[in-house]
DNA sequence: CTCAGCAGCGCG
DNA sequence: AAAGCGCGCTGCTGAG
């Protein structure tokens, strides 16, 4: 056995070494201390990494819980998945690809040349499904729709690594942005813990709710009977038994020959028509919807032995919100809820933050009045009881209209009332908004910087200036300015929001991982699991299976479910306190627990 | 035939 | 007659 080593790695930093053996790739660790000097150099066979770094984060060779490394990545989804496939999990991160985002473009970073220069590290994510058809793509699609992935090599790695810790060394707040690129990290680790985990998904319950909207699954890809039915009653009120619900086109002309009068077919400019072809015509869009969408295809595709696995994008909005590709993550219809179902002896433990984007944006501007009128209660009802508005309903709409630039209409005529009660939440969007109409950037709370405006916008800017701009040239660039303020106003809010909620679930993240594993025979004994659903690392603790902005859904034991609950309002706490300090901000969760991921 | 762009609607 | 942010996905459409 090795002994105990001398110096314990602050980082370790991971990546493909040259010189293929005859077992395969090999991989190489460079411990970094504390400094950032390096002390150990090791490689090793590629197979035999995961049990390398289950050792070094389970303590073999002395090293104790708190020695744990910070892995240095070059892209969580290219390294973790056969860690976890592995079983073996990671308790930190520091992905190069997440942060070479952030920090090249961080108005915080004061020299950003070196990281800008290196542009081989502005790329998109590994994807599971590209990974896939890597070659294929090579092959048939050469310079051609193929997506650039960053380097995976050591080297590289221990370069890139270098140029990031200099530039946020001389940040202008390195505490800030290291902040966001911790959290930032540790959401690139949740996002392929929860993809291996999988969401518990009830087939059968899938299955029982189209079938009670559709009718039964039609054989091959026709169209189930009760679409068809309805189908038929749509065109028998518009006595066009021919016409074509599928076709906006021809939809809308039949809708004319029939005498309704509409410019579209969506959804709000039909219901200004009282005619009886309507309300089945709503009913069928929303039918094949359901289908097309979120239907027994998708089911197929996307749900594996009671485990819906979505891929999840993270960073992938501008804002720091997470994107999905693949699966739709992002827009499971609230009529598919009920299909979450925890497995047999466990729970699902649903939680939600009320209102989170004005609560964020009243802790970010120290807005005293803004943070009573939320604190301890819902924050609209907080408005009308301070005499704001005189309804919950037109609190709502003064605050998203204030939040994402509205003018007109009943927002615009309500968010003067915000401005007067309100001055300095409002100050820090309507400068947010002046900002970005003026072409320039704004940051979130954390450093995450917005992008400048395109090239396309300066040129309609150029073009307004000129001595002969006409006035549509005017119109335009002045349209555009305004979109671009609407723009960098809600950024701010929407980003900040988003930085709160990664520091909730990076937090929330390694309580559930202190939890304890229950035993073989709290396990439920025989059946009560999906052994092959998933890996060994989620199968005997409380562990995150779905973040959506600001809702996670954690799958415990039941004996664990309380307990589990106590550590999402904890770190929600934490994030809070983290952010904020001790601003008088608090963001209150909808919490429940049960055998279905039920909201309300 | 492929494919980019759009409409429409789902989510926050 | 939809105003006002950020997304993804599907199916239709018109161009090549």
């Amino acid at each position: 056995m090795t002994s105990a080593p001398v110096q314990r790695p602050a980082v370790c930093v991971v990546g493909t070494v040259p010189g293929e053996g005859v077992q395969g790739r090999r991989i190489g660790i460079v411990d970094l201390d504390r400094e950032g000097r390096e002390f150990d150099r090791i490689d090793l066979a590629e197979e035999a990494l995961p049990d390398h770094i289950r050792d070094r984060e389970n303590g073999a060779g002395g090293e104790q819980k708190e020695a744990r490394p910070r892995w240095v990545f070059s892209d969580t989804p290219k390294w973790y998945p056969p860690l976890l496939a592995a079983g073996v999990s990671i308790e930190r991160c520091h992905d190069l690809r997440l942060t070479h985002a952030v920090i090249a473009r961080s108005e915080l970073v004061t020299a950003p040349e070196a990281l800008r220069a290196a542009a081989d590290w502005d790329a998109a994510p590994a994807d599971a499904t590209a990974a896939d058809h890597a070659a294929a793509l090579f092959d048939v699609d050469a310079g051609r729709g193929f997506i650039p992935q960053v380097p995976h090599d050591l080297e590289a790695a221990l370069a890139e690594y270098a140029r990031q810790t200099t530039a946020i060394e001389n940040a202008s707040d390195p505490g800030r942005l290291r902040l966001l690129l911790a959290a930032e990290s540790a959401g690139g680790l949740v996002a392929a813990e929860m993809r291996s985990a999988g969401v518990p998904w009830d087939e059968a319950e899938h299955d029982r709710i189209l079938t009670e909207l559709l009718g039964p699954r039609p054989i091959r890809d026709g169209k189930p009977q009760k679409m068809l039915a309805k189908a038929e009653e749509v065109r028998a009120a518009l006595d066009d038994p021919r016409a074509n619900l599928d076709s906006p086109n021809r939809l809308l002309a039949a809708l004319r020959n029939a005498g309704i009068n509409v410019a579209s077919t969506s959804k709000w400019e039909l219901r200004t028509s009282e005619h009886p072809a309507i309300a089945p015509l709503l009913e069928y869009k929303k039918m094949a919807r359901l289908l097309s969408a979120n239907g027994w295809h998708w089911c197929d595709e996307w749900v594996d032995e009671g485990r819906y696995r979505p891929v999840y994008v993270p960073g992938g909005v501008v804002t720091g919100r997470w994107a999905a590709s693949g699966g739709g993550a992002l827009q499971i219809p609230r009529q598919l809820r009920p299909a979450l179902r925890a497995d047999k002896g466990w729970r699902l433990v649903s939680a939600d933050v009320a209102q989170l984007e004005p609560r964020a944006l009243a802790a970010m501007s120290g807005d005293r009045a803004m943070a009573a009128a939320g604190f301890g209660r819902d924050l609209y009802s907080g408005l009308v009881d301070a005499g704001v508005v005189s309804t919950r309903h037109e609190a709502k709409i003064a605050v998203l209209g204030a939040m994402y630039g509205s003018t007109t209409g009943e927002a615009g005529a309500l968010v003067p009332r915000l401005r007067q009660n309100f001055p300095a939440a409002m100050h820090l969007v309507d400068s947010a908004a002046e900002a970005g109409r003026a072409g320039g950037v704004v940051s979130t709370w954390l450093g995450r910087t917005s992008p400048p405006p395109g090239e396309r916008w300066q040129r309609l800017q150029r073009e307004a200036n000129r001595f002969d701009a006409t006035v549509a040239d005017e119109q335009r660039a002045r349209r555009a300015a305004g979109d671009q303020g609407r723009f960098t106003r809600n950024f701010v809010v929407q980003g900040t929001a988003a930085e709160w909620a990664l520091a909730w679930l990076a937090d929330l993240r390694l309580r559930l991982a202190e939890l304890p594993e229950i035993g073989a025979a709290a396990d439920g004994g025989a059946g009560t699991r999906p052994a092959a659903a998933s890996g060994p690392v989620f199968s005997r603790r409380a562990h995150l299976v779905f973040f959506l902005h600001d809702e996670v859904i954690v799958h415990a034991p039941a004996q664990q479910a309380d307990e589990a609950a106590q550590a999402i309002r904890a770190a929600a706490a934490s994030a809070g306190r983290l952010l904020f300090g001790d601003a008088p901000v608090d963001f209150p969760l909808d919490l429940s627990i049960g055998e279905r991921a039920l909201k309300d």
